[in-house]
DNA sequence: ACCATAAGTTCTATTTTAGAACTGTCAATA
DNA sequence: TATTGACAGTTCTAAAATAGAACTTATGGT
């Protein structure tokens, strides 16, 4: 499969996945919200190549993840700054950090910790229902197809059948 | 950078990229939380090729995210389900759909609804605070070396000190 | 004996990535 | 004036990963 397949499936998680599905751009992305802006900074915190890296950002650009804002004439030069859209990756983000923290850990504990201005506790990110703000897991939740579906696939609907 | 190195790096986002960050693992891991199981239905619901279906299926046995389920002897074969660390996943699959739901969605809208068995609602998810319930933002969070550092890069430190 | 099912493995061709060197523009310095 | 350094890329070759198809192995059914 194509990665340009992969942005016209019917499925949210293969759109995202064609965006931010690869190594690096998910660390380019933690970088951002660490307020890395630059291509020098990126290259030297991330230890990426140049040339993966100029092709990353201009991927994370055309897809309205990044934005470029030039910060200085002669030679034009330019940061490259969290769109909204961007900032909605805040979630995929911390659910990666948060899950790290849980499986991933070594003797020596946690790399960063988190801190929440509103009520200056260290935290951990929890996913609730925004209908009636419950701890969400697997099991509670129910997926029926929406008006975006192609239709349920032969597989799946075996592999629905086997779960009831 | 090579994929052993990532899984090294004092950090969670990096040791769960090591995991998870391939175009193929995260699709995989979607369709396991679809009841998805088998070896040929992976096959053919994702149309991965059969060789790196059994690369990231291995990949992910090792890491503990799936595990190999004896389902007849003679001959032996196995189905792949979720572990507990693979069902902790699951709010990072969640924020990937919610952000191509709101991101990444044509003019027919969701190709998938979810609804919460708890209250009957369809829903979205919200990442909230685990200390104050309220919901998070990138700005509202600060980050804070924690014990399994390894210590502030010079990179970071003038990009936090940009950010103050 | 022949076909089908399931879960892989093996093969070659293509694509992607790594790693290093190179380019162009300008400012500051010797 | 010539040199150096910062910055943001681009270009090159070699190595690694992926795609796509065919093949293998074990068994059960007709």
């Amino acid at each position: 499969m194509k990665w340009d397949a992969l942005e016209e499936e019917p499925c949210s998680v293969a759109r995202t996945v064609a965006v931010i599905g690869d190594r690096w751009s998910l660390l380019i992305l933690r970088e951002c919200f660490l307020r890395i802006r630059r291509f020098d900074e990126f290259q030297a915190s991330l230890g990426i190549t140049r040339h993966l890296l100029a092709d990353r950002l201009k991927k994370l650009v055309r897809f309205g993840v990044l934005r470029k804002i030039p910060y200085q004439e002669a030679p034009k030069r330019y940061e490259y700054i969290l769109t909204q859209k961007g900032l909605d990756l805040y979630p995929i983000i911390m659910s990666i950090v948060h899950w790290g923290n849980i499986h991933m850990v070594d003797s020596r504990g946690r790399p960063m910790l988190h801190e929440h201005k509103n009520c200056k506790k260290m935290f951990d990110p929890v996913m609730v229902c925004s209908e009636c703000g419950e701890p969400l897991s697997a099991k509670a939740v129910h997926v029926h197809l929406g008006p975006g579906a192609r239709q349920s696939s032969p597989v799946h609907a075996k592999a629905q059948a086997r779960a009831k």
